[in-house]
DNA sequence: ATGAAAGCGCTAACAT
DNA sequence: ATGTTAGCGCTTTCAT
């Protein structure tokens, strides 16, 4: 393998030299540059990044702390990520993290083991301990769809949006309205937020059994919620919010399984705006994240706060609210009267 | 930072030792290995992995070559292979490819420069200089969803998979069924083989119409395709197989806005049975790839053949064909007489 | 069984 | 502007 040490005995200068116009260095004659870069495309000599990352204490890797069960945005999220940081040129190391306990001190020893230069979370650690961790050891962190205090967070404003898809089913005639949300993130708590001020600001009564709340944002558990929701309400409500299209997938499932039409019995707005979204019967009406500034502005930032040059520093409680809008398409329709 | 000098200091022995216990060497006395554990333990000591990597000269490092455009199926599989390589502790870059010859020079220029431990491939390569480098490398590869001659290869019998797909639609009464395919993968090629070759074996005329391929395995392309094939064949047609869910998803959602039912004017089934197949309306008829076991398969055959130890050696043409099962669910039906 | 010493490839003072 | 030197943290001969 070519070395520093090649190049120079090649060029007839010592590594030193070699190294400083390797890292673009100023102090270097320009027909000794030139020379230097001429053997270096020749030999097709690489820097090993080991040996560099040893001297300078920087890994060149970001950790991506990710929940061990991710819906279909979150992974479409996840390769924005991933296909931007590889732009830059950073390694990544995976974190899958549950909402246990044991889970988040194994991510948490697993960090300290490894020492990225940065982490990107698309996980909500519950124990402060993690972010304390992080902040004292000086590894720049940033959040990507949720918000923690003091942290660079980027994100959609999630009570606004929420509120927006469920005036959109009261302009439509729906007062009867129920919701499926899910637990672990805070998003769930928000987008449920956003329901009821909806439904309060259009003088309705306040109704914690409107919303069911279920462990994971998938179809899955989309049916699951649907069910308790019908074992509660009977056929009594005719607009359902979900909190993730695949929540409205899956609930949308188990309301035609019972009998019912959508939209014309039940009017259905999810979140999110997945790929197969506009492809799905019916077309689904939803909250579009605008998921590709968030990938792209989360490991741009990310990038900013590790090689921190140019004096990027977010400071504390730094957010970036993202835009998002609601599509509306065939899941929503008038009240039948 | 605690490092191994600490270590030895503090037990009262050398680095030597202190490596040897690390690396669980014989040749130590069980007292002072139990003492060095001890502080390990209470230190929080780990090993640097940037210095440990000089040396050994490797790099704990996977490449993984990714589709730029990649549908669900293969985003849920490389979410399988990243939890599973994370849990041997490999350090992940990313190879985002496309199929042009640029792309895939950059790829391989960058490969070179990195030098990882191993690739996993869920992305074709057209030119042979990128398996002939890493071939001369020493870099072991491992592909997933699709075989390459000489290279360990983890995948189903695709055009087993779709003749029997077809076979289940033939059984069915169909007669006149079209299928929309994609390029770029080999596997486009072998359901479309398959395909032919089930219609062929009912006695079928081969008429080369009958299959349309479209640019990616997507639901916006299964539109396109649909289209396509609705130009060709007008309404003469009864069934349709589509070589993914998501073109599967795509192609129903043409049909219907057209005016047919489905399963009722034309049946369709599709192929990858993604996590949604089965809560769409209607819930899709489709062939089954064990993902779980070909992500967990191709991540263990990539640690295996870095790590080594165990005399691990696939040897060239190894192959790893997994069972498919066909799903039948309700996009398909017997033909209306 | 254990320690001393060399060296992996690079960068960063420090001289000059 | 350039070279010399030391050293990052680890593993590995080579002695003992």
């Amino acid at each position: 393998m070519v070395s520093i040490k090649d190049i120079a005995k090649q060029a007839g200068m010592s590594p030193s030299t070699v190294s400083r116009v390797i890292n673009g260095k100023k102090h270097v004659n320009s027909a000794k540059r030139a020379e230097i870069l001429r053997l270096i495309e020749k030999t097709g000599y690489v820097p090993n990044k080991a040996a560099r990352s040893m001297v300078l204490k920087r890994s060149y890797t970001v950790g991506i702390v990710i929940p061990d069960t991710f819906n279909i945005f979150q992974r479409e999220l996840f390769s924005i990520i991933e296909r931007n940081l590889e732009s830059f040129g950073y390694y990544t190391l995976f974190f899958f993290a549950k909402f246990e306990d044991q889970s988040e001190e194994a991510c948490l020893s697993r960090l300290k083991a490894e020492k990225p230069d940065g982490v990107i979370m698309l996980h909500e650690m519950k124990n402060p301990a993690f972010y304390e961790y992080l902040s004292l050891a000086g590894i720049p962190v940033v959040t990507a769809t949720f918000n923690y205090p003091g942290i660079l967070s980027i994100h959609v404003n999630e009570e606004q949006a929420a509120l927006e898809a469920v005036n959109h089913l009261l302009s439509l005639g729906h007062r009867n309205i129920m919701m499926i949300s899910g637990d672990g993130f805070t998003f769930g708590r928000q987008r449920a937020e956003g329901f009821f001020q909806a439904l309060m600001a259009a003088g309705l009564s306040w109704n914690e059994n409107r919303v069911v709340f279920v462990r994971h944002y998938t179809a899955e558990f989309g049916m699951y919620g649907m069910r308790e929701l019908l074992l509660r309400a009977g056929r009594d409500f005719t607009a359902l919010f979900a909190a993730t299209d695949e929540l409205a997938i899956g609930a949308i499932r188990t309301l035609k399984d019972e009998g019912f039409r959508v939209p014309e019995d039940v009017s259905v707005v999810g979140f999110d705006d997945i790929d197969i979204a506009n492809y799905i019967t019916p077309r689904l009406t939803t909250v579009r994240q605008p998921i590709k500034e968030i990938g792209e502005r989360t490991a741009l930032a990310m990038h900013r706060c590790i090689s921190g040059g140019d004096g990027f520093n977010p400071g504390p409680g730094k957010e970036q609210i993202l835009p998002h809008r609601l599509i509306i398409r065939e899941s929503t329709a008038a009240m039948a009267r």
